[in-house]
DNA sequence: CGGTTTTGACCGGCGC
DNA sequence: GCGCCGGTCAAAACCG
């Protein structure tokens, strides 16, 4: 059971994705990037809760299947040479897997700031290295820590909100 | 030293 | 019931 991002972008040939490898975070160079923002269908939903138990941070304890909290969810497309995309947020890798029908695995991000349970996925397609996936699931609940390109600028911009 | 990353293992859900 | 898959966490390693 695949994502059904496939029919979110106009994808040209196959139907794979894929992501970098140990894509870090620098100053994203994000040259030429160009950015195709479509919002997320609604069948992309699951348990999309924020009770992550992490170490030693616990506040609600919450049911699951009582109430699970629709996450928006933000699909977009980026045409980049470099798989860092740096939205101007702090992002601490918590693991990567690879997916089946793709070369290269899947790479799961999570914003370092508490509170903020932001998480971001980013996937490259096998078949076009150039296009790169990027999924944000949730919303950030503090500003921008630091102002690294403009390329901040453009998401601040084209904040778009799910149909849930 | 702290923060972050990396790899593996584990978990839960669902499919058959 | 078992197997499969995706997703997450965990400990250790590495960097600045």
């Amino acid at each position: 059971m695949d994502n059904n991002y496939s029919m979110l972008f106009p994808c040209p040939p196959s139907s794979s994705y894929t992501i970098p490898t140990s894509g870090l975070m620098n100053n994203g160079q994000s040259s030429n990037a160009f950015l195709g923002l479509k919002p997320s269908n609604n069948n992309i939903d699951h348990h999309l809760d924020d009770d992550h138990h992490v170490k030693g941070d616990e506040s609600s304890v919450r049911k699951k299947g009582e109430k699970k909290a629709k996450k928006p969810k933000y699909a977009f497309q980026t045409r980049s040479q470099v798989d860092i995309l740096d939205d101007g947020y702090r992002w601490r890798k918590y693991g990567q897997k690879a997916v089946k029908n793709n070369k290269f695995p899947r790479s799961y991000y999570r914003c370092t700031h508490q509170g903020c349970n932001v998480k971001k996925q980013v996937q490259r397609l096998t078949r076009d290295e150039g296009v790169v996936v990027t999924t944000y699931e949730g919303v950030h609940t503090h500003p921008i820590e630091k102002t690294t390109d403009n390329f901040e600028h453009i998401l601040s911009q084209m904040q778009i909100y799910t149909p849930f």
